[in-house]
DNA sequence: GTGAAAGCGCTAACAG
DNA sequence: CTGTTAGCGCTTTCAC
């Protein structure tokens, strides 16, 4: 069925006219051996010529390795609606190639066996883990951690006890809620809203639900549970979530959305409803995702570097799988408050002028 | 370093009480092979305690399978701004996982080698393989598929002469784009701009901006090439080559947007220029992603079904990876245009109303 | 410097 | 019905 017979090392040598443990040799260029000029010369052409790339599976059994690195999406439904994942990927992937690793892409949903990367592992298939968007409810990683297989967690840290055994590029969500639901309360407002997504096993929402709780409480206002709404993370969501907010008066003269796709449909609602943004509700996003600066108004909102975070999150899995931990565990990314006009604290601008970041 | 020592077939032979070919032939459930009931159930309990999983390289090496999907993206720089491709991948990840493939993620920037791929495959690491945003200057391709590697091309067919051996997912791209430039002529437009992505080795780009001229030019309109701008995909680009265009009077009174990215971006550039969408320009996008609905005002666009597109494309190559070559070679997969308010084709109304999808 | 031989973990003939 | 054996393609001691 395939025109060309596979080509195997046993094709090059011959070619060579050496053997294949010659080939071998020149191919990897195994130090502390020494082969002549020529015989090295003869090798590496006649493997260009034939195309050759050793088979990775015969290599990865004796090796032990697969140069892979598995990449685990929870939550994968995200990557259909919401754009922070898809850049996070982006990143993830390329600077994975860049240090020579593929990647293996498990996506997990939410009716899924959650422990399917498991497999990966037990059959071998990756050397290294990447976990995207935690579950709180997995009960696998912590076990895995503990046997000393590279995984690198992006996000979140967790599981008291363990910190010591767990590496992750982080981002202090609660932190950045709380300085968010701030800027607000700053502003003036005192019934600010909250959609956030489904709260259930997820480290992310159940953090920006909980620092947007301590600054109203810090304030001294009130926390509404009927100003605190739950969606999926959708701009669907957000729209629907924004329309039960607005059946009851008097409207929240704020919202803080848990992520920018949620804040999106939630403007859509507040328009529709003859509503001005941001002079009747102002609005906060989460995530700074790429079209954030090009709604209308441009969204304020939490920056979550996640090109930053790919990249580093590969790096620091690349050195465990080599066996030389890094030197820091848990590295933390600032998530600066980019504030644009719709949360009402600047006037009218033109994009691309200099934002403003907000201190704490 | 790692705490248990790596489970093998000879583990659950030993932990069984038989040989490590019964344990194969029972974990393999291979056919027309009878054995004891009770020996059976002693082999999957012992492996189930022992949590084994099959190397996986062991078994490639031998079945010369590997059970796993490339997953090749050109132009991978798209995912970190554009919604379109993040749901293609997430419906390919998926059904890829029900048919019981891995997905091996193979992003290829503009810059670094576009024939990278071609390792996993001499390196035998995938059975077969989906390309997405096919570049018109990849030479590497129709080498393989005339090798009858199993290939599954999505959104366009190419290459003449090899016809009968491309299996792709498609979708028309020139007549929808026609139909949507249509669409706004018979709205009464004369002065119809166009941005679209940059367009060398990009199909979708050219048949797009090849729609948008016929469409012109079966009315009898000019073709001006002053009102079509390239940007990159992105909202930003979309977004500066709107202001582009307004720099020059008289304005156009419409716009076809290359995606529904760059419609973003240059709705954002109209708004912030006081002019009003649709009165004083009306938007079509291309795509139909999740967030075209919530923008403001929601937008006209042509929709492509990305996530039947990743499901029919997986299962196309699924046959073809089992030797079954798939009844057709080509799905065509139809683009109705979604008629929201940015054409000003209908009036206000709610979101969620029963959209209007326009004829040819 | 180069080649022969063993073995990674698995599957699949072939005996028993 | 079960066990023995060979071999997938590669790397890696170990002799030559």
């Amino acid at each position: 069925m395939t025109g060309k017979p596979r080509v195997t090392s046993y094709q090059v040598a011959k070619r060579a006219g050496v053997s294949r443990t010659t080939v071998s040799l020149v191919l990897n260029g195994v130090p502390g051996i020494s082969i002549s000029e020529e015989t090295r010369r003869r090798v590496l052409q006649a493997a260009e010529e034939l195309g050759y790339v050793p088979n990775a599976a015969a290599r990865s059994l004796v090796s032990g390795q697969t140069l892979t690195i598995g990449l685990v999406v929870s939550h994968a439904e995200h990557l259909q609606v919401d754009a922070y994942i898809p850049q996070l990927l982006y990143s993830l992937s390329h600077t994975s190639h860049q240090h020579g690793y593929r990647v293996l892409l498990e996506t997990v949903e939410d009716v899924s066996r959650p422990d399917a990367y498991l497999e990966l592992v037990r059959g071998q298939r990756i050397d290294g883990l990447i976990v995207v968007n935690i579950r709180s409810d997995d009960s696998q990683l912590p076990e895995l951690i503990r046997r000393n297989f590279p995984v690198v967690l992006i996000g979140f840290r967790l599981w008291p006890g363990l910190e010591s055994k767990i590496y992750s590029v982080e981002t202090d969500d609660q932190e950045a809620s709380e300085r968010a639901t701030r800027h607000l309360i700053a502003l003036g407002h005192t019934r600010i809203a909250h959609i956030t997504f489904s709260p259930e096993n997820y480290y992310a929402t159940q953090s920006r639900h909980r620092g947007y709780r301590h600054a109203l409480e810090a304030a001294g206002l009130e926390y509404d549970p009927a100003l605190v709404q739950f969606g999926n993370y959708s701009a669907a969501s957000g729209y629907e979530a924004m329309q039960r907010l607005l059946r009851r008066k008097p409207y929240p003269t704020a919202l803080f959305a848990g992520n920018d796709t949620i804040a999106l449909g939630a403007m859509a609602a507040i328009h529709e409803k003859g509503l001005r943004i941001p002079q009747d509700i102002a609005v906060v996003g989460y995530d700074d995702i790429p079209t954030a600066l090009y709604m209308t108004p441009p969204l304020t909102t939490v920056r979550i570097p996640a090109v930053e975070q790919g990249r580093l999150a590969v790096e620091m899995l690349s050195s465990l799988m080599r066996g030389n931990p890094p030197e820091h565990t848990h590295i933390r990314l600032p998530t600066p408050l980019i504030v644009r006009e719709s949360c009402g604290a600047r006037g009218r601008q033109r994009h691309g002028e200099q934002e403003g970041v907000a201190g704490s």
